[in-house]
DNA sequence: AATAGGTGCTTCGAATTCGAAGCGATAATC
DNA sequence: GATTATCGCTTCGAATTCGAAGCACCTATT
């Protein structure tokens, strides 16, 4: 094989830091907007979004949540817990299989999404396509989904390629 | 100002989302990939290649680490600790300033990022260069590089444009 | 239909993270 | 040059995160 050196060259290294750094500094800058304008955890909005905006009956299992997500089982029942305590979903016990748990966003937790998401898309226009045109921001999503893609069916958890030591 | 709807159309929040998650699924594969091969968390591997690879002198002050890194002050004091207690960096008080301290990587912490890097390198080939052309990695690079800069010249931590309640 | 194995979620403890408050050292102002 | 503000870092407590272990339920094998 010999095309797999163990280098990155520098045009490589530079996307690959760019694209870390530029991740980092939006999360931490929608994490903010989150916390003052609605006092939710970027995770803790990705579970509300997904349910009240992407599920058509607002409900879904705690195992589709999480592969949605990134994101461990236990601090995803940790972060669930937290929002029903607050009243922005519910939970109970799947119909079909009892040892599922059905997470369902209440009318508080649809209004809390609401209430957010302007903020939230303000600070990701400023944050992210101020800076890039219509067609770049295309060709950025195009870039990265196949990217997605290929490391969804890898899943990371797991798979280090091998591990030694 | 007509051209600032609160609403992302649909190819920026692919691209936004897109985003996000390849940052997300990337770091768990090399978090892991640097826990198996040299016991670093990614800020510690972050902190000791700056101080072995950037730095001409292999130190830094402690600031000057915290602004490159994304992190907060009180995090890095604590993970500096913990390079210092397995010796893979030394802290001083800086000649000039006695407030600063000066943290300097040792001999072994070099070893450790070069034990750790083929691997290192190996993970982000497979995980993120392995679907995208030459080509596509340096659009990729030239697309993230001037969002980087505007956003670090926006610092995340205290600007959200405008808070309510 | 009994047993063995797999699934879905939670509990637990340890580690990591942050912001606020605190402490000296330095800089700025008068 | 004394006082006041600022800076650089650490300490502290609270919150979040993870993986491992545990528990209840479901499925497959016989």
């Amino acid at each position: 094989m010999p095309q797999t050196p163990a280098t990155l060259d520098a045009v490589q290294l530079g996307s690959y830091f760019a694209l870390m750094d530029v991740a980092g500094l939006l999360r931490h800058a929608v994490e903010q907007q989150l916390r003052d304008d609605g006092d939710l955890s970027y995770v803790q909005f990705q579970l509300l979004a997904r349910l009240a905006l992407d599920s058509p009956t607002g409900s879904e299992r705690m195992t589709d949540l999480a592969d949605g997500v990134v994101y461990s089982r236990s601090g995803l029942t940790y972060q669930v817990g937290l929002l029903e305590k607050v009243g922005l979903v519910d939970r109970a016990p799947s119909v079909d299989d009892e040892r599922s748990v059905t997470v369902t966003v209440t009318e508080a937790g649809r209004e809390r999404v609401a209430t957010v998401i302007p903020g939230h898309v303000e600070v990701v226009r400023q944050q992210l396509f101020a800076v890039l045109s219509q067609q770049e921001t295309r060709a950025l999503g195009e870039l990265l989904a196949p990217v997605r893609e290929h490391m969804r069916s890898a899943p990371p958890r797991s798979a280090t390629t091998r591990r030694r030591r």
